[in-house]
DNA sequence: CCTTCCTGTCGAAGCGCTTCGACGACCTGG
DNA sequence: CCAGGTCGTCGAAGCGCTTCGACAGGAAGG
């Protein structure tokens, strides 16, 4: 049943009949080596099913080959979303040949330093980004390589990735108003996430207001949370208040469903009389009646990205400091 | 701004004025070492700012300090259970003093295997574990210290946690029988999840059927897909053919505000036509109308005790092969 | 033909930590 | 008063890997 000690690398070298520091050459491919001793090293290593001992491999290097992915796990975070990231998080590290740690931040900024400290990881990807991020400064000093999703206040110094959510707005509004209504409402985050001052939030709701002004259409905008029952009021006063508003962009993924249960409830029908877009994953929109036009949070974009940024950092290449990325609008059957 | 070389082991110990050998010790606990030297030594480690070396520890003691958390990430599963699983294991893990290293099912079997040769973990956490599970004769083999959340069919030598689904199944039917209902249903996951052999799908549905029977009550289930639409219809067609049912029990996530949408369209009240019971996180059922009556996926315990186990399992603790979570029912407004 | 320069390989020196055996110093009991 | 224990501490030997400098041997250049 015991693995007979799982193969180091002098059992290898041994086997190929080659000095150790070859074999490390040949897998790291730092220094030449010719092709037949190569090939028999290769040979020796699938023989034996060697795999480097990670800890080593960290020590002698000081390259863990492990980021660290920091996610919140917060109140009004939106789940799927998050994992969908993760995953590409993820997968992509795998391609680079690197592990995901997973921090949540409860731990806090000591987290980080410790983490850091323990060269644990070689870099890290932190989520959820606030404008005033506490952990932003602490990742300044620190000077350990950091891809952030989100946008804080102050850029400075640092590498950021999100989706470009001021377009995100802006293409609701330019879609509704390019279907000629006239007067358009956003139902965004619990009123919480704007408090935070979580960007995203913020930055969609000011793409919103400028595109509509842009085509000369009469915008209204309101935090909404996440009950059926507080939906379901929110609408209905965004309707007594607004009676014009045809057009409603909804940006709380949580709250979608229930946006349409308020609308059936109170006799409006989608698309006829309202036109909805929501932002939020695809399948969301898609499992919805009507299926419902929007754009799409590219989760998986943005985790690949943030990875590639990191990867590049590690290696002392130059990156942008700030990359967003471009939404993209699909219309369905929720709005006309 | 670059830090002046994370100190060392030697660092404390020159600075405390002992051996590195007696810093160890005092850190480790494994050999008495005096008060008066332990404080000198802890002062040094505050005064440092000392963070032990994660590569250097781990190669030198053959423990990694970091466990593999593998999650499916696959269609059909709910996220939102997904994620506070996800954040109860980082955070218990943390309590052992270990990181969590996030892996993704689709490297599959290879990915276990190179993280258990390289050390990089000192055991795993495996969700989602399907009754057939091409994963488990190779943990067996791998001779890894693991435990499972869900269970095999084979469950010989392993060590899985999970909620008594059964019993879950069982106290929604409890619940409804007891309220006088004489016809129940219970709506499942979409079939896609039944087919591949899923294990907790089928044990709620046997226990919701064992439990109406016990009772003499007339039960009927069937699966459930996630989009509004299906959701709709799968009602509709369960009303039509059986109209005596008066008690409804949803076993999935994504469907249940589907389900109540679909109830309010059909023109039957909730709780007074049709009582509605929910397996579900607490915050869904809240966030529903009326709030329902629902029994807790109780996703954060899972977690705590999955660690635990692995824990004992890494200091070699005899533990139990199987440990069921009981369910918790709460009573809402969707029932009478 | 001899220097100079690659190329391919090797040996050895760490990386920072844990752990084992050794060994004074001190206590205890006969 | 000394044999036999403890207790607290130390030094050194690795853990498995990377990387540096050295060095044969052959190619190229004068």
């Amino acid at each position: 049943m015991s693995s007979p000690r799982t193969a180091t690398i002098a059992d290898v070298a041994k086997h190929a009949g080659v000095a150790v520091s070859t074999v490390s050459y040949v897998l790291s491919g730092k220094r030449a080596i010719s092709a037949t001793t190569r090939q028999r090293v290769l040979d020796s290593v699938r023989a034996l099913g060697y795999h480097p001992n990670a800890g080593a491999r960290a020590l002698a290097s000081k390259r863990a080959k492990v980021i660290a992915l920091v996610l919140p796990l917060r109140a009004g975070m939106n789940l799927p979303v998050l994992m969908q990231f993760a995953t590409s998080v993820v997968t992509t590290a795998r391609q680079y040949d690197h592990d995901v740690l997973l921090m949540t931040a409860d731990e806090g900024p000591d987290g980080l330093r410790r983490v850091a400290a323990s060269a644990l990881v070689d870099g890290m990807l932190l989520m959820d980004v606030e404008m005033h991020d506490p952990r932003v400064p602490l990742l300044r000093h620190l000077g350990e390589p950091s891809v952030l999703i989100g946008f804080p206040a102050d850029r400075e110094g640092l590498t950021c990735v999100d989706l470009d959510f001021a377009r995100a707005g802006a293409l609701c509004a330019d879609h509704l108003a390019g279907l000629g209504h006239r007067e358009i409402a956003l139902l965004g985050a619990p009123s919480v996430v704007y408090e935070r001052g979580t960007g995203f939030a913020e930055r969609t709701l000011a793409g919103f207001v400028e595109a509509a002004g842009r085509h000369g259409v009469r915008a209204v905008t309101r935090p909404c949370e996440e009950s059926f029952d507080e939906v379901c009021s929110a609408v209905r006063d965004l309707m007594d208040e607004h009676p014009g508003v045809s057009g409603l962009v909804v940006h709380n993924e949580a709250a979608v469903g229930h946006v349409l249960g308020a609308l059936r409830v109170l006799g409006k029908r989608v698309p006829e009389d309202v036109s909805v877009v929501a932002i939020c994953p695809d399948d969301v929109a898609e499992r919805a009646s009507p299926a419902l036009t929007s754009v799409l949070v590219p989760a998986e974009d943005v985790g690949r990205q943030a990875v590639r940024l990191l990867m590049a950092k590690l290696d002392d290449h130059p990156v942008p400091q700030s990359t967003l990325l471009e939404p993209r609008l699909t219309i369905r059957e929720s709005t006309q």
